[in-house]
DNA sequence: TATTGTATTTCGCAT
DNA sequence: ATGCGAAGTACAATA
């Protein structure tokens, strides 16, 4: 347990504007205090005096936090536009240019709390399981949780108005188009499977048969799809996907394959 | 400037288990330092050891950053569950449970940098101009822009598929229906659009023309709306949009009346 | 509370 | 580079 890692700043505009000017682009910087900010490009915003934190990561990427919420206030993206720090009438200034959108950035600080930096290193891969991706994949090798006697035909089949989830046939050796949804079915999804089915009606003049799985419909989805022909399927992912009791690190492999 | 708002506090696990403890929901908390992160909920993510930032809000929102990029890590949404901070084993641990969605979220530390604590209030309101309301309220009120001779029937017109941006006649009396998209059409874009029209046709067997209008149209969705009718018009919002060249606070009604 | 739609969406992946 | 769809999307407005 040490600091060695970190450099706590003074917090007068000046000498922060020349400390942070040096460690831009090569630490992690952290300041505190109270800030206007402004942002004129693909919108305007302008956000008054408040108590915020700033941080500036070596990728130029900028994240103002106030005391609420998860989304930042203000935000750039990395590498959008070089951060520069000065003072001017002890305000301590942080300012970017976008050159690709036009955009600028200005936040002002007419007080600093705290200021610091330091090295950060992070070789970590974030390791995800459960995103619709595995869902559709795991669907697809236990297709009777959809219906009795379903085969599968393909994964990710391509159609030109976009990819098919899953692509099957049923009992009957009807084609069964599936659209899967993590999150509640919305109305744009119902027509994406539309769109899909009229593919097939339009493309091979062949009737196949198209379903909506998803956690929840809501009354409006419920009825558009009823009145085309189109299936909804409730589906409580939580429910159905296997849950690992303890993360093993596991790979998409033994997500996939473990019974 | 001073640091009056500031605690800095040691860092090692037990005192910091303590410290974290009593300030939660009180004050803005920040911890720098080596972690891990798990979360087990929606979705399972596991990631390993690396330098990171932590903040945890009053509200209970919990934002991890990593040295790169504008996303979180790992994240809580405000009043999603409580927070807790532990020692286990010279480690600290944040942790919590949401009973809501029965998701866990653990942070564990073996290394703590910087750690402090803050009071911030922010009572500013973020002010936001040319969002896409804006933009279809104001060509709404210039509509000239769009084509000679239209006339507005209705603003945010309600149809059972949803919301029409801008509804109103042409020179020869023809019904237009205008959707209007501040970032590239989609084909989706291009499907509602359809079913707006759709709507008129089945409902009031009435022939309406149908507009997307958006600063930009992929190839794909070009032909979905030529092949049926649709019209699609590029619009450069950034170039068509007033732009206040001081941004003076101004309210929707300076911002829609002002010429 | 549930639904709906926007977002400076961001992000990754495929073409 | 551009296009496309998912996201632990978040968030506000609305019914």
């Amino acid at each position: 347990m040490d600091r060695s890692k970190v450099m706590i700043l003074p917090t007068s505009a000046m000498e922060l504007a020349s400390d942070l000017s040096a460690r831009v682009t090569k630490q992690m910087l952290v300041v505190a205090g109270n800030c206007t900010a402004e942002f004129d490009g693909r919108i305007k915003s302008h956000l008054d005096w408040g108590d915020r934190i700033l941080i500036v990561k070596p990728d130029e990427s900028i994240i103002l936090h106030g005391p609420a919420g998860i989304k930042p206030l203000n935000w750039q993206l990395p590498g959008e536009g070089r951060v520069n720090f000065l003072e001017e009438n002890e305000i301590l200034i942080l300012r970017t240019y976008r050159p690709r959108t036009a955009e600028h950035f200005e936040i002002r600080f007419r007080e600093v709390f705290n200021a610091w930096t330091y090295d950060a290193t992070d070789l970590a891969q974030m390791k995800i399981s459960g995103d619709e991706s595995h869902f559709s994949q795991y669907l697809s090798r236990h297709l009777d949780l959809v219906e009795p006697g379903l085969d599968l035909m393909f994964l990710e089949f391509i159609t030109p108005h976009g990819y098919i989830d899953i692509l099957c046939r049923d009992q009957e050796g009807k084609h069964l188009v599936i659209e899967l949804k993590k999150q509640n079915a919305t109305l744009s999804d119902a027509h994406q499977l539309e769109r899909y089915r009229d593919f097939f009606l339009n493309k091979e003049s062949r009737i196949v048969r198209a379903m909506l799985i998803a956690p929840s419909f809501s009354m409006r989805v419920k009825q558009y799809l009823s009145k085309r022909g189109l299936e909804a399927k409730e589906f409580s992912w939580q429910d159905v996907f296997p849950t690992l009791p303890e993360f093993q690190h596991p790979t998409l492999d033994d997500f996939l394959y473990k019974d």
